[in-house]
DNA sequence: GTAATATATGAATAAGTGTTCATATAAACA
DNA sequence: TGTTTATATGAACACTTATTCATATATTAC
């Protein structure tokens, strides 16, 4: 770890100032855990379907070819962060998304992933 | 893994329109990759940094008091993937954000942590 | 040339994560 | 009641990944 009397690049006062204006680190934390939520394939899968319409655990398992345990898995950690929420209707739990930054998100994500390459 | 012949709470056509409209399994895995690398929270506060400002591999290893490999190795993956980018000075290697969709992905992620706690 | 400084990188390792399997819970229906 | 269908979840395992350590490359100054 380096410590911070080692500084020497910048003035003094800019690196406070730089410092200073840093988020907390919690925020820091919360953020990089966020982003790593929307970091896995078969989550965004999962989103881009609920982007569409509302729907149950078997559907979405049907959809994305993947087995329902992965799914309600799944589902569990997006749930978690906000990001899905989930209603009851008799026997299936129909899931649709809780946030409307998300579809920002995507859009800006696919913008930069369709401009580097 | 489930097969589309057990399809059955959605009609037929549903299924195909939500099929047929879901973004490329390329697309998904480029843009899962890209949020995956902007969930980690070293990366998240070199990026934060570098949004006041260039600096060098040296200031981001002081201000985020990791080691200078570690930044190192972080600003590898962040160039990889267009997020900075990198201009050399005399000995100095000195990184900026490359993409102005980083600022944007910032704000709206800390909009949806700020409401969700 | 050598020394010092700045950055990059391969290998090893410890910690984290997604999926599967088995099983539990819950609701609807006979 | 028992059976079927839908969903949730703990444990195990395979795979990934962030960091450290050692070292290599590169530029500047002497």
């Amino acid at each position: 770890m380096n410590t911070f009397t080692e500084l020497r690049k910048l003035s003094d006062t800019r690196y406070t100032d730089l410092i200073d204006e840093a988020p907390l680190e919690t925020e820091v934390r919360r953020l990089a855990e966020f982003f790593r939520v929307l970091g896995d394939p078969t989550r965004v899968r999962i989103l881009s379907f609920l982007a569409r319409e509302e729907l149950c655990v078997h559907d979405l398992a049907a959809l994305t070819e993947m087995e329902q345990s992965a799914v309600s898995h799944q589902l569990r950690t997006l749930r978690t962060h906000r990001i899905v929420k989930v209603r009851r209707s008799g026997k299936h739990a129909l899931y649709s998304l809780d946030d409307n930054h998300i579809d920002q998100l995507t859009r800006i994500g696919l913008e930069h992933i369709r401009e580097i390459r």
